[in-house]
DNA sequence: CTGAAAGCGCTTACAG
DNA sequence: CTGAAAGCGCTTACAG
């Protein structure tokens, strides 16, 4: 493999003259910059990163940490790690996945190493154990969530409660005064899923304005409870035919459950939902619904992380992704 | 941060004495090795990546390089990005991830900027042009998916023949003597998609041994497209009331068009069907069906990479895993 | 068993 | 505008 020194050795000029091209910050006369690159070019050298890495002290290089959450059905997640490695490319970022069991240890031995410049922290829920690591160093650090307390870190997230308003405003306005409020089950909500939380404070409040009462149905994980419980809740006459859906893995298993019953949309139901995109690929999606916009809040992220890494001590930011809602005939109007 | 030095001169001991505990490659003696262990502790110090793969032209970390295809669906990507991930840190080594529109670009940019020691490439059709650059570098790389001319690259693949014969056998044993073989769209078969073509293979043969008569049922693209498709040979009285399948996105529509059709399974149709197990978990998986092993997968292909990677030299290497058959009730015994 | 020295392949002030 | 030198933080023969 041909080092700078072969090429400077090549077009005759010193191995600073090349490191000059190579990273651009300084004026080479046209003709020895022609003589660099055709040297280049002949020995197909390319530089070698971990070097400029070093000396730099820069890796051009994020980190994503990515948990599994039991409770939790991502078929989007791929999407995501995609999207962020796309965003990460096009600022000349390589990315790097980070997955640990206990998330904790990844955090604190990515920094120690400095295997990467920073870190973009998927599915963030409110107190974090992967918080602290983070803030205490100060290293550059952007979270995928929006936890109450961010500690003073950068956070990038999906707008959940705009997205709240926008479906609920959509039920209300084609005239609907009740709806089943399918949930994330509770442990989520506990254990602080600030997506949850906050699509679901917005969700209640808006539909209180709206004169639209909200009767709660919490999904159990398992596709086997989730179908069970989509089944008693559709069967049960008491309960609104309308649905407010937002957990992804009973979007999934409606349209099985409403086959099960014999049940057509929006004839004998009608179903909003705010579920991730990935979805829509697996599926004809009939259902009004607000998408989670995976591009947008990966380049969000990425825009944000490269800030930091340029600009350490500027304030933090919080950024909200306005959602989209993509309307399906999945509501019938009673106005 | 703490460098090599400043551990020294807190020990009280030369840098490479420190080196000789960091890499265990020296024996220390123990008195010694206590006084630097305690100064790593006491300066919270933790080696410097890239400066040890500068030393050592050792990055420590792999490249997965996946690419989308249009035709294909996904829902496992994540799944195995997480999987080699996982067993690529067991070993001692990160993940990269390395997308990009034009796959070839990435790989050729990889090898040149000495990004990472090896290459893991997902979804390897035949011909693939993402070889060329592997084989004419002789860059350490392990394909998932087995082209028939892997150009002397490792190469690791589930089993698609095995999976298919015991699909089949699964239908002849309970009597069956006729299926439709819902298959992937014809553009995967003729670009070359090696699992499609090694699965339909064996799946035939085995289907012609067996006296099962195998009716092609080609799937075109999209969610629109596959229901209609589905829902067209199923009305069709022509066709035979079994179904092998393999075609993921078939798999995940197939409940829906039953419901459509109020058909029952095993009543009204017997389905056996190869899916990633991704899709198990998104709805109840009635279907008795051949999971495709992603954590398998991984680690041999983690493995075949770290061997390759100790020693360029030795002959290249094809490991088929054995896939797993999963029985649910879902095939009626007809014997 | 431990240490001094060279080297990995770059970049970056600093002279000229 | 170009080049010589030092340095980034490690590892690894090589002496001792």
């Amino acid at each position: 493999m041909a080092t700078i020194g072969d090429v400077a050795r090549e077009a005759g000029v010193s191995r600073s003259t090349v490191s000059s091209v190579l990273t651009g910050r300084k004026f080479v006369t046209p003709e020895t910059r022609a003589r660099i690159e055709a040297a280049i070019a002949k020995l197909e050298y390319s530089v070698n990163t971990g070097a400029r890495a070093l000396a730099t002290s820069r890796t051009m290089t994020f980190g994503v940490v990515v948990r599994f959450h039991e409770a939790e059905f991502s078929p989007a997640l791929a999407t995501y790690l995609v999207a962020f490695s796309d965003a990460a490319r096009e600022r000349g970022y390589s990315v790097m996945l980070l997955t640990e069991p206990d998330g904790t240890a990844a955090v604190s031995r990515a920094i120690a190493g400095r295997l990467v410049d920073g870190l973009i922290l998927l599915n963030v829920l409110d107190g974090d154990p992967r918080l602290e690591p983070i803030s205490r160093s100060g290293f550059p650090a952007v979270l995928v969530g929006m936890p109450g307390d961010t500690r003073g870190i950068d956070a990038v997230d999906l707008d959940f409660a705009s997205a709240a308003i926008m479906l609920v405003d959509h039920l209300a306005d084609a005239g609907h005064r009740e709806a089943m409020f399918v949930r994330w089950p509770e442990e989520l909500y506990e254990n602080g899923s600030t997506y949850a939380t906050r699509f679901e404070r917005a969700a209640l409040r808006r539909a209180a304005d709206r004169g639209l009462r909200l009767v709660p149905v919490p999904v159990p994980v398992g596709p086997e409870e989730v179908r069970e419980t989509l089944r008693a809740a559709l069967q049960d006459p008491a309960n609104p035919k309308t649905l407010l859906i937002h957990n992804d893995a009973a979007v999934a298993m409606l349209p099985f459950v409403l086959g099960d019953l014999g049940l057509k949309v929006p004839a004998d139901r009608s179903v909003v939902s705010l579920h991730s995109a990935e979805l829509a690929r697996l599926y004809v999606l009939t259902f009004t619904a607000v998408e989670s916009e995976p591009t947008a809040v990966a380049e969000a992220a990425v825009d944000v992380l490269c800030k930091r890494v340029d600009a350490p001590q500027s304030p933090a930011q919080k950024r909200l992704i306005a959602p989209h809602l993509e309307r399906k005939s999945s509501v019938t109007s009673l106005a």
